[in-house]
DNA sequence: ATAGATTGACTAGCGGTGCTAGAGTTGCGG
DNA sequence: CCGCAACTCTAGCACCGCTAGTCAATCTAT
């Protein structure tokens, strides 16, 4: 039993370091230099070895995206918790989004951006995004008025992911990034 | 002199060819089944035709980009124009982005999520961009407040460009894309 | 203890990608 | 009429994601 006990602890640890390797070498490199090829080389393993723990390459990213979102809802929770009031809740949780966005990218892109990979409403979504999610709708919940707290919540959301995104791929003035985070923010949590 | 002239226009007239291919293509089965070699045989050239146009794939893509930026910006436009009053043009120019980004999903790729083709502040960025950003803020302009319009215009354009893309992902319920259309104009251009 | 079965990692290869070097044809200017 | 320049072609490079089939190591059962 202990053989087999062992086994599975090694491959748990391989699959552990295949998700590794191609979260760093896409926050060095990005995710265009995270190949099948360059991936196997990295773990020391052959090339098909990654197709007997993931389906196929977009399944290696879902996994580093799923590492990902648990890591960003930690960040926006921290960033709720620290707030000394509702409004400044939704200042410090808009800047850890988009701080997190910025920090890393790969992994931002990862979660928000991969072709198909995780669907926010589905069950196959980690619990983690779901968490992050309602980290957001708790912040935002004084500020919804009547709106429904999730359609006001993904509204809100999509500005802050529009954002981040058309900022990085430098087709918003980098210099108005916090004046504009600013002005989001006062938009959907307004002072008095 | 005359040969050469009409050299010049078999070859304006491909290159023309080229872009329509690709664009066709990619509003019929995605970014992903346009490939050099079925642009070549779509044109009826051989491959390295192509390079004697463009510089490369990325290049044809913002080709492509460069085209549909000049008819967002005239449905933007006649959106404005169609309002009956600035609330509603607000509305209906939100309306009209979205639409084209689901009318046109391939389209909307090329101009807004295309890895790094046009800059929207440098000079590289075609007037038609411009001009739809234009449109955009001059339909702001009156809710603009105390805000700087570009800044204010840039946050909005944040706000309707995450909605459509995450939609269209797949990450936020398409039944209330409406009334999230709806809570992000009311937030920028509130009654009264 | 040994023969057979099973697991699992490997080498090699498929069909595809964007892109390019060099050959070969075509038409112009001296 | 001939040499030259322009231009399109075939062929190929290095890479991609992915898979079939070989082969060694391990476990099972006699």
């Amino acid at each position: 039993m202990s053989i087999q006990a062992r086994r599975e602890r090694e491959r748990a640890e391989r699959e552990r370091a295949i998700v590794a390797a191609a979260r760093d070498l896409a926050e060095s490199e990005g995710w265009d230099a995270v190949t099948t090829r360059r991936l196997a080389a990295e773990i020391e393993y052959s090339q098909p070895v990654l197709y007997s723990h993931f389906k196929g390459k977009d399944a290696i990213m879902a996994a580093v995206a799923v590492e990902g979102c648990g890591e960003m809802a930690a960040e926006l929770a921290a960033a709720r918790a620290a707030a000394p009031d509702p409004r400044q809740a939704v200042a410090g949780i808009a800047t850890a989004y988009a701080a997190f966005a910025e920090r890393r990218p790969a992994l931002y892109d990862a979660i928000f951006r991969l072709p198909v990979a995780l669907s926010f409403a589905s069950q196959e979504a980690p619990v983690e995004l779901a968490r992050a999610f309602a980290e957001l709708a708790e912040t935002l919940r004084p500020f919804a008025g009547g709106d429904d707290l999730e359609t006001f919540t993904e509204t809100f959301w999509s500005g802050l992911h529009g954002l981040v995104t058309l900022m990085r791929d430098g087709r918003l003035r980098r210099a108005e990034h916090e004046r504009r985070l600013a002005l989001l923010v006062d938009r959907f949590a307004p002072l008095g």
